[in-house]
DNA sequence: AAAATATCTATACAGTGTAAAGATACCGAC
DNA sequence: GTCGGTATCTTTACACTGTATAGATATTTT
C-alpha cells in the first residue's frame, strides 16, 4: 500500500499526514505544498489529484487535528476511573487542562483546527455534532446526574464553559495571559456552577 | 505631508493604514506586500526602509488593530450614560457586546489582532497593561463599588469574564458556535457572577 | 555650496501555488 | 490474456510572492 513505485498507493492519507507533521513543526502559515510533497518523494502537482488545491488539504489537516484533540481528551478522561462525585469533578476539571495543555504543547495544530479554515456552519444544533461537542455534554451530564450542577443551568452551562475554557487557552497562548490563568479559571467555573466543596 | 514626490513624505504610516486597510478586506493570509505598495504609487522594496519585513508591518497593523477593537468598547461604553448599579450593569454587557461584535464585523482584523503575530509576553502581570484590560477592570471595578459583584471573587473574574467572552467571541467566528450564544453566554456570566435582578 | 544621509526605484533571484500537457501504471471488458 | 480507458503521477511553464542589492534622488547637515 505503500510501495515506492510510479503510483505511491495511498497518497491521499500520506499527504493529510505530512500537512500535519509540517503545520505541527513551522505552523500553517509557513508550509508549503512544495515541501510536503517533497517529503513523499512526490511531485508538487501530484497533490491536485486527491485535493482540490492547497487550501483543502490544510484545511484537511485541520479536522485532523480537531481529531487529535478529541483524542486527547479522551485519553485525559479514561484515565481517571473514580466515580461519584469526585470522579465526576475530576474528570470535569481534566476536560479543561487537557483542552488547555493541547493548545500550549500544539499551538500550531490548535491554531489551525481554530482558525479560518475548518469553518464548521452553524455547529451548535447541527444534526452532526462535533466530537469535542458531546464530549462535553456527556461531562456536564454527569455533573447534573451527580447532583452537581443544577439542571435549569446545565444548558447555558455548555456555552459558558466551552467559551470559557477555549477563550483561556487561546489567550494564554498569543502571550495575553499568563499560564496559571488557566488554574484560575478552572477554580472560578468550579467555583461559580456551585461545584465547591464536597 | 503627503506630497506626490520622489519622497512620500510620510511613508511609515501610510504603510500602516494601507495594510489595515487591505487585511479588513482579504486576511492577513492573502495581502500583499506589493499591493499594499501599488495602492500608495510606490515601489515595493520602499518598506523596507520603515519596516524590517512583511511581518513586522503586519504586526503593527495587527497592534493598530487591537486599539480599533479598545476604541470601540470605550465608545460603547460612552453612550451608556446612566449611573449607579443599572448603569454598571448595562456597561458590563456593552463591553462584551461591543467585543463580540467587533469580531463579527471585522473578522480579519480580530484574527489578526489575536493571532500568532502581536504575542505580548506575560500580559496580565505586565507593567503595561493593555488597553482592553484596562477597560475590563474599571467596568469590574464598577461593579464592586455598586454592590452587584462580591470583592472575593473581583480578581479571578477578571480571568473569567475576559476568556469567556474572547472565547465565545471566536468560538462564533469560527463557526463552532451560533450568534445567538453570545447573548446566551451574558446572561450566565451575569447570573453566575450573583448580578441577576436588583 | 558641498558632503552625508535618508528615502525611494530598478533589477534580479529564489521560492510559491497551480494550470496544461505528456508519461506511466492500473483495471475492467472483451 | 490483450486491449482500451482511466486514474495517477511527472514535466514544464507561468504569474506572483518576499526581499536582497545597487543605483537614483531628495533632504539634511556641515
Amino acid at each position: 500500500m505503500s510501495k515506492p513505485g510510479y503510483h505511491h498507493g495511498d497518497l491521499e492519507s500520506a499527504l493529510l499526514q505530512g500537512a500535519v507533521n509540517r503545520v505541527r513543526l513551522v505552523g500553517a502559515e509557513k508550509v508549503s505544498l512544495r515541501a510536503i510533497a517533497g517529503d513523499l518523494g512526490v511531485s508538487p502537482s501530484a497533490a491536485y489529484h486527491h485535493f482540490p488545491d492547497k487550501d483543502a488539504l490544510l484545511t484537511a489537516a485541520g479536522f485532523a487535528a480537531i481529531d487529535k484533540l478529541a483524542d486527547q481528551q479522551e485519553l485525559a478522561l479514561s484515565m481517571i476511573s473514580v466515580i461519584g462525585v469526585h470522579g465526576a469533578l475530576a474528570r470535569f476539571r481534566a476536560l479543561g487542562r487537557s483542552y488547555v495543555d493541547f493548545a500550549l504543547n500544539e499551538p500550531h495544530l490548535f491554531r489551525l483546527a481554530f482558525g479560518e479554515h475548518c469553518v464548521i456552519p452553524d455547529a451548535i444544533d447541527s444534526e452532526a455534532p462535533t466530537r469535542a461537542w458531546t464530549i462535553l455534554t456527556a461531562a456536564l451530564d454527569e455533573l447534573v446526574n451527580e447532583g452537581l450542577l443544577k439542571f435549569e443551568f446545565r444548558q447555558k452551562s455548555e456555552i459558558l464553559v466551552w467559551s470559557a475554557v477555549h477563550g483561556v487557552a487561546t489567550l494564554i497562548l498569543e502571550g495575553k495571559l499568563p499560564p496559571e490563568a488557566a488554574d484560575d479559571l478552572f477554580d472560578s467555573l468550579a467555583h461559580m456552577l456551585g461545584l465547591d466543596h464536597e
